[in-house]
DNA sequence: GTCTATATCATGATAGAC
DNA sequence: GTCTATCATGATATAGAC
């Protein structure tokens, strides 16, 4: 069943202990399993509360699963184009660092992860996994929330890298978005990989995480040109 | 039920038609709709089959997923070692030039997107989501089929690049790997960005996003390195 | 608002005829 | 090798008591 922004008995933000219990708990099983391989079964287990609740709090599974998100995505959001809003108005003008920018954009999704408040690392492996998945609703839904600001963003870095062709910043920003999607998703992963097992290493990691992701996204955003030349025909 | 490499009735190649079919219909339903989205009835439809044909020819929905898989990478990374081995007896000992070495691993993959013998872009675009989906068998398939492969190129990467620390380069591989998996798994959405609509631009599709995530891939890798001194306390 | 109980459907797998 | 028919399971969603 379809849903619009409000579902037909008015509840879209949490008002009950119960729907915020609900949503905390399919943010943590989705990050796990992914968002089909989570039940409403599992969810409402691991919430303690009645497999009705989900109907009665969110219309639908895909309900529940929207207000997840919205939860994290708005506030991200919304911080993001402050940032860059203060950035702006202190370069009065002048163009901005390009690693300003960037920062404004992935370090203040990096500093989510660090944030339980707000979901911590939990979400960002939710989000990362997310941007892959193949689910129409969920494009559309992630599309709608970033559109208006990856807008914004990819302006200011035209401005800001004014050496670079408008296209090539496009497709870079493309690039960092999945460098950055990975990275947060395969989290656990790497932290084995980087020799980090201990749980109390986990914030160490993700400082580092985002020490070298930082300078990785801005060595790809700043590289040489491609040679397109032999773009024409297929070599 | 788990499978060895070798299922009950003996088949873990195709060795009929109906076998090929199945294998086809799988990735291209899979590479849309997910593995855990597409249903064993799914496939069979689209293949002209019999429902319990999956379970004749592969033992499980899981044995068929692992041979959609096996059939490509087992290619593909034939494929790759083979040119980083050329790349190496070509230079007698002296290092290699990084690009060499990114061309031989991500190139390869890249131009597999315009073999339609390899399964083209629809196997690419399969690899790419699987990457980040959070399925235990699919890991430890992926984890399998690359180790060895990427063990020798993070060695290759290293002895390249004497004046970038062992443990940068292995991230900046990971980074390197996740700007890839989301550039093949969103290329749709990415050539609709880029303005690319019709059928007949795809192949240039390919290859701009091939010279431009590769230099791209190569900046990141080359960028300077990052401050880790704030790593030990938080900012 | 929260529960139990249930309706309805789709899934993966299998048994057994041909 | 291929089919039909069927199984057990688990999914979302809902009706109705409290």
């Amino acid at each position: 069943m379809l849903l619009s922004s409000i579902d037909p008995t008015g509840h879209t933000v949490p008002e009950s202990a119960t729907a915020e219990r609900l949503l905390d708990a399919a943010e943590r099983l989705m990050a796990t399993h992914g968002i089909e391989g989570t039940s409403v079964r599992m969810i409402t287990g691991e919430a303690r509360a009645n497999i009705a609740s989900v109907t009665y709090h969110f219309g639908s599974k895909e309900g529940l699963v929207q207000a997840v998100f919205r939860r994290r995505l708005d506030w991200l959001n919304t911080e993001r184009l402050r940032t860059l809003d203060a950035l702006e108005a202190e370069a009065r003008g002048t163009p901005l660092k390009p690693s300003k920018i960037v920062d404004a954009f992935f370090g203040t999704l990096l500093r989510m992860g660090q944030n339980p408040q707000q979901g911590g690392a939990v979400f960002l492996q939710l989000l990362g996994r997310t941007m892959t998945e193949p689910s129409q609703f969920i494009d559309s839904l992630l599309a709608q929330e970033h559109e208006a600001v990856i807008k914004r963003f990819k302006r200011a870095l035209i401005q800001s890298l004014p050496n670079v062709p408008k296209a090539e910043i496009v497709w870079r920003f493309h690039f960092m978005l999945g460098a950055t999607a990975y990275a947060i998703a395969g989290a656990d992963q790497l932290a084995v990989i980087a020799g980090l097992r201990t749980k109390s290493s986990a914030d160490r990691y993700m400082h580092q995480l985002q020490a070298r992701l930082m300078s990785f996204l801005l060595g790809g955003l700043r590289a040489p040109l491609p040679d397109l030349s032999s773009t024409e025909r297929s070599p």
